[in-house]
DNA sequence: AATGAAACGAGAAAAAATTATCGATAAGAA
DNA sequence: TTCTTATCGATAATTTTTTCTCGTTTCATT
């Protein structure tokens, strides 16, 4: 029997995507049409086989002499990404971090439909920020039946994080996007997705003292 | 001759570094002395040899069927990393993120002293944020020659990062931490870290289109 | 047409990172 | 004191990722 394994694809590839992404789709609103690998890899001091080892993961084939056709290139990584099809997500902490990524419109682009965010801070309940409502956090169950978050982001206080992140699984969200440097106790299975700002200082602060010794990669 | 040629650090472990520090800072505020790769590892779902690999690049030793002194190893991670000495800071863009940035003490832990923020938008100009004032971007090379920045923080919109990255270089920073999705034009040998949290969401999107077939790693 | 150059895809080689193994050491129990 | 066990540090094996190489395709030029 022959069962079509399920590919597993490098990490560091799925996070160059979207920097290619952005790149491309600048290249497109100027008017081109066709981009090459050289072209990527030049724009972002990369060698090109890295490129066109990343961009092969989305299935995208390329034409030797001319490249890739924009468009279709696009469209190959969202797809890959799922980017392409709006994902319904919901916020917990309309604090300032929160409100930064309510009004982040890069992520709308990605797809990251953020319906509304919850706090529990009187004050900011029942305002709305950059279109969207705050809700008391009290409700989330209530508005999460109606509203089927797939994504809940995480952006209260790292002592309040455990606590929310519960909140989103008892709405049964599929993923968690965690903001805060708390490490959070999960069901197995679940996909929670940590930012760590502090590993990005840390090779930042890491370079300045120990030199640049690791060289830049996208 | 015999020149002590200038190690390279493996990047994954020191971004892995600041989680482990968060971890044994709080065992040691809970009053625990000693602590074990064996114990780490568990903590976070690792193998105690990657942990103790991850360890032994601050050059902290520990003893057999103890483990490590947790002051000890607190301290030399915060050396390796140069967390324990304040590092000067200034801020470009003070919007939510700028915001958030400016509130988030957790820096602070780690030697960032954000002196000042600085913006364009004269409702801002003029104001304090968690202490801090904001100026007018006009005023950046007066104050900076003051201050002495070592680290500028780019928490702009996308179109002004450039701008703002210029206006850190004229002042003299050693490294930028960028936080806007664009890819700057900076001088060779300056030091620039960017936050990449599309890459972050590609990761998450990828996870859930894709599988979870990227294991976990902190 | 024939030739040359640019770029692709696939596979090999090299480098980097993770995981496994093993001997040594220190603490606690017998 | 000796034995057992947990843990360390070092080295080796494995896996993953990056880089190199090479043959093929396509376009442009002669």
């Amino acid at each position: 029997m022959l069962v079509s394994q399920p590919r597993t694809f490098p990490l560091p590839s799925i996070q160059r995507l979207p920097v290619y992404l952005r790149f491309l789709k600048e290249q497109r609103d100027r008017g081109e049409a066709v981009v090459s690998c050289t072209r990527i890899a030049e724009e972002f001091g990369q060698l090109s086989v890295q490129v066109r080892k990343d961009l092969s993961i989305t299935g995208i084939i390329g034409r030797p002499k001319v490249g890739y056709k924009i468009v279709e290139l696009v469209e190959a990584i969202e797809d890959f990404l799922g980017w392409n099809v709006k994902t319904s997500a919901c916020l917990i902490g309309a604090g300032s971090l929160g409100k930064a990524i309510l009004g982040y419109d890069g992520f709308v682009e990605h797809g990251l439909d953020i319906h509304c965010a919850f706090d529990v801070d009187p004050k900011v309940v029942g305002t709305t920020i950059h279109g969207r409502p705050v809700h008391d956090v009290a409700e989330i169950a209530k508005i999460g039946e109606q509203k089927n978050f797939v994504i809940g982001i995480l952006t209260v206080p790292a002592p309040a994080a455990q606590r929310a992140a519960n909140a989103l699984l008892e709405v049964g969200v599929k993923a968690i996007w965690n903001y805060t440097p708390s490490r959070l106790e999960l069901p197995l299975g679940m996909i929670c997705e940590d930012v760590k700002l502090s590993a990005s200082f840390a090779v930042l602060s890491s370079r300045m003292k120990n030199g640049p010794l690791q060289e830049e990669s996208y």
